[in-house]
DNA sequence: GTGTTTGCAAACAATTTGCAGAATT
DNA sequence: AATTCTGCAAATTGTTTGCAAACAC
């Protein structure tokens, strides 16, 4: 049987992403894990992150720009990206019972559930000139 | 200067994508276009497919499943993706201004477009029994 | 003691890139 | 002739996996 064990590498992981409102991903995740646990590897971490994932403990969300991010919030809700600085951010708005309604009239198959993803400029980047360097900020989070 | 010069292997590579409606990924391409030009690198696919969505001639959408697809319809819309078979399938529906509304209302920062993905079951998938086979359809697609 | 989790390194999959030669203008 | 594009292979990036040792129960 698959019992579960505790471990307080999973723990910590899981707590870093609760403190999370970034949207963090694996790397920014393993990095930090790193101050509290030095010899943490990657690959116990991505391990970590799809199990806490597939356990609802967290929730993994896919922006396009081929990296997985992970929300502690595990309720369905709208996304917004940046198109200057990348970053993600929620949406604090109900997910819309008619868009799924109308799109279900429309479409010949069943519909379940469905995501939507908002792009722009965030409150930081409007207004500061500095458009155009989504993803410069590769490593080095905090 | 950057001046844009004819290639066959580009114009096959968008009249393939033209009439798809599978939203074919950068592999499916890659192994069809090869039947008219059975020399044709991975690498001038790839090249090529960036280079048409960066003229606005087909749209890249990211499903979150690790593979970009093509569409040669570039007009703003929502997609759909069966949790059976994985199929990406067009939502016959005009993008809601209403729910980008919604969002700018609530949100602190300017939203500029927005997209939405729906997950259910497809026609072929609904009560056909096999479920759970989302990308065992690797490879070998016409 | 049995079974799960870890660290490490190697394996993978999707995509990108450097370069010499071929094709387009 | 000047550039752009191609094929090939090697390089990158993000993620997964096999395995022996460490840990939890």
């Amino acid at each position: 049987m698959k019992t579960l064990k505790y471990s307080r590498q999973r723990e910590s992981i899981k707590e870093f992403i609760a403190g999370r409102r970034d949207h963090p991903t694996a790397d920014m995740v393993y990095t930090n894990i790193r101050r509290s646990y030095p010899n943490i590897s990657l690959g116990t971490v991505y391990r970590n992150l799809s199990l806490l994932a597939s356990l609802g403990e967290v929730q993994k969300i896919s922006c396009g720009d081929g990296v997985e991010r992970f929300d502690p919030n595990t309720e369905s809700h709208y996304h917004f990206i940046c198109r200057g600085c990348g970053c993600v951010q929620d949406i604090p708005m109900m997910p819309s019972g008619d868009l799924e309604a109308m799109a279900t009239k429309v479409f010949e198959g069943s519909i379940e559930s469905h995501t939507a993803m908002f792009y722009g400029l965030c409150r930081n980047c409007q207004g500061s000139g500095l458009v155009g360097n989504a993803g410069s900020d590769k490593k080095a989070e905090t």
